[in-house]
DNA sequence: TGTACATCAGTGAACGCGCGTTCACTGATGTAC
DNA sequence: TGTACATCAGTGAACGCGCGTTCACTGATGTAC
């Protein structure tokens, strides 16, 4: 078994990526030091070798998966090119996404956890919704920020609603009328 | 101290009444079953008279969260007619809504958490997001659901979003979009 | 280039703590006569 | 109506368990010569 300094760095990293998945799949309380590190082939003592604490590492996780789930919404659009606020909303909104929380959006995934968590958390994840409504009020032509709060606040609202929903085809419905109002009014 | 059969009855409400108050407050895994019998004024043995176990406790009082928010939801319209649309809108979107999870929609405080939650406890919130798709599409004319749906998943966002904001002018702001957006439009 | 040693990433046993749950017990309730 | 007894709501000590965290130890890495 190697211990070199570049190993540890990867290793680090692998933690912070399987947490950041942890928390999107199963909410921040779900992360157990053990289990964490059991994933990553390693035993729970190296944990603190990386992170201060559980709540350190939490903290980290929480940024981490919130800029997944922005790299996944850019690498999802195929081309160069700016996705367009149709192919943003058709992405977002669709039954991939809704099924693959722990590499999808963080801020669905954990908006009601993150609403009662402690001030800096909060301040984390708002950071992130405020570059979400200024990335569709840009696709929108940046004149009507309301219309851009109006559509983060009905995507984020329409993939979680998506998740509880049991029955597979109300499921889909909500997700393609949300994605047809969107879509429809401007 | 009594223990009359009228007292257990009441008791057990009170148990019920304080966990729907507390997973709306932090979530359904903030619950313990020691503080739940501080808070009621009994001690923790005495909880397995009135439940099965804490899961047993949980399901029930996600079921007793969702009908406290649709209840307080009714009241909070002042006489006795069905509140029309814009008023549903303006009292879900309000500052004081936002401020008291504890006693507010369980459907914007539990979203993500339920989301991941088992079959069961999704279908709970399943069927009050239907009772308030079609409370709302009523109150549109009951023409269009996709309206309702979409006008839902916006409040819902909304308020969820609202309470991770950490700057409350802005978290306001939020809320005042998206009240005027849904209102506009028809 | 090779050797000796210090560093340090990761190991796994151990600890304290809180939590869900159990259970023998208490004493008021409520019922049978 | 009053008395004796069974019932049972609630008490609080105790238990097992999992979890976060600590720490002495191991052995490969990497550096000084």
């Amino acid at each position: 078994m190697g211990h070199s300094q570049a190993e540890k760095t990867q290793n680090r990293d692998r933690i912070l990526e399987a947490a950041a998945a942890q928390i999107r799949a199963g909410g921040l309380e779900s992360v157990s030091v053990a289990a964490l590190m059991k994933t990553v082939g390693l035993t729970h003592g190296g944990f603190y070798g990386h992170f201060a604490s559980r709540y350190d590492l939490l903290g980290q996780a929480l940024e981490r998966a919130l800029l997944d789930g922005e790299g996944r919404a850019r690498a999802a659009a195929p081309g160069a090119a700016r996705p367009s606020f149709a192919t943003s909303v058709r992405s977002y909104l669709s039954r991939a996404h809704r099924d693959a929380p722990e590499t999808g959006c963080a801020i669905a995934a954990l908006v009601s956890d993150v609403g009662r968590a402690d001030a800096e958390s909060r301040a984390v994840m708002e950071r992130h919704i405020e570059g979400f409504i200024a990335s569709m009020s840009d696709r929108l032509g940046g004149e009507d920020e309301a219309a851009a709060i109006e559509a983060v606040c009905a995507m984020v609202g329409a993939l979680a609603i998506s998740r509880v929903v049991t029955d597979p085809k109300r499921s889909d419905a909500i997700l393609r009328a949300v994605q047809g109002r969107l879509m429809a009014e401007r």
